[in-house]
DNA sequence: CGCAATCTTGAGCGCCATCAATACCTGTGG
DNA sequence: CCACAGGTATTGATGGCGCTCAAGATTGCG
């Protein structure tokens, strides 16, 4: 297998785990596969700054992104993980907004880029992928909304219960590993490192998780822990 | 003219007046009037409730809605302010997300609706209606995540001058008027009624704004209201 | 014109951000 | 494999923003 063919077999895979073209056949994702190419990015590296021009999708193949917003006061606000098979580009190509994001490796990182005009192409012969960019962006729009309320009426306690629950359910399993740092999950759920740590504190105190090494918590009561957020 | 003819101009023009629609030629604004029809709701009237099933796109054509969800404290959280032209029920058109919000109409309300297969019939034969959608749900998730990071980082007074300078622009005028009661608006901020008010006094007190009524604010200094916002 | 709904103002307090100091991990290099 | 250093996390002390509860004032609808 030469090196040529290698490629194209990388990026296939690229194209084949992203859920917009799941439906799509063999020879399909072959010619998308076409269309795509591949870069690396390293741990800690930009792949998207808020000036940058914005001109192709970026499809997660391997590796861990952070997108985030900076505050006017310069701290960053962290709107979405991602891991493989996410993407993210789209909204600069379908319109004008510009974009406010950072997007920053979190490990080593392969992404897979479309250009906006032949993913353009492969709208119009596919409409079934307009429709799964809007249950994406469905997804996005309500998970946000839900932030807000979340953000505006419930305190720290309830929204890192509720938080650790998710990435249970996530990562299938009462041994998490968190995603990131402290720093950066505080700034996602809208407190600080400190509260966060205090607040974890509290729930080991009371039994209800165990933490250990600085990103594993292993949960002890379940049941609690929902119990901490049901009773809002 | 009859009341069958009426009842087709009035449809026509709320189809017309929908930007997804807006690039369309006359005669298939017309098939699709035909296949739209309207209904119109009081004024404190539910126009959609969390658990009714949802199979239309709704368009605002005369009056004003109001969007929340409810928190699980039993207040309500405020999403969205519809006025004509705006549209609603698109995400159950595509996916099968449950509807958790709330759509009362404000005052009485005119909408038209479109049936999920209808629509989907448009979509098919027009597909830069899909791109029209795609950019509004664009649009309404970079709004969310803006007013995530608003919520998390700047304060009650910050928040509520540049939603005031924001409703001076779309409102084109320095003398506005709130769109709805301060118990809406101030969930809309993250805040309560009462602090909204106390806020209000403050800019009153420094002459940065003057009020009028219940629900008319008058911007006497601009500038003063845009530095509060920019000093953060 | 009167009353209900809405808004304003006041008092008190609790949550959480901030600042600061210490402890702890983790991976790097000897 | 261990020691060290830098980053990361924990814990403490303090103060202020904004929520809650409560009472009065204003508005504007019927």
């Amino acid at each position: 297998m030469d090196a040529h063919t290698e490629e194209k077999n990388f990026n296939h895979s690229c194209v084949s785990i992203v859920p917009i073209f799941n439906k799509l056949e063999h020879e399909e994702l072959t010619w998308i596969t076409e269309l795509s190419h591949s870069k690396r990015f390293k741990k800690n590296e930009f792949i998207l700054q808020p000036l940058d021009s914005y001109n192709h999708l970026y499809i997660i193949h391997t590796g861990k992104v952070k997108v985030f917003r900076m505050t006017e006061s310069g701290n960053e606000q962290l709107t979405r993980l991602l891991v493989p098979g996410d993407f993210m580009g789209e909204l600069a190509l379908f319109s004008e907004i510009t974009n406010d994001s950072f997007a920053e490796a979190l490990s080593d990182t392969e992404v897979c880029m479309i250009q906006r005009s032949d993913f353009q192409k492969i709208l119009l012969k596919h409409p079934s992928t307009y429709m799964k960019v809007i249950e994406e962006l469905s997804r996005r729009l309500d998970r946000a909304e839900k932030q807000v309320i979340q953000l505006n009426t419930q305190d720290v306690e309830i929204r890192l219960a509720s938080f650790i629950i998710e990435l249970s359910k996530v990562q299938e399993t009462l041994r998490i590993i968190l995603p990131t740092s402290k720093k950066d999950l505080a700034s996602y759920l809208g407190t600080t490192q400190e509260t966060m740590s205090r607040k974890l504190s509290t729930l080991e105190s009371k039994k209800i998780i165990k933490r250990s090494g600085q990103r594993n918590i292993h949960i002890l009561d379940l049941q609690a822990l929902q119990q901490i957020v049901d009773a809002s």
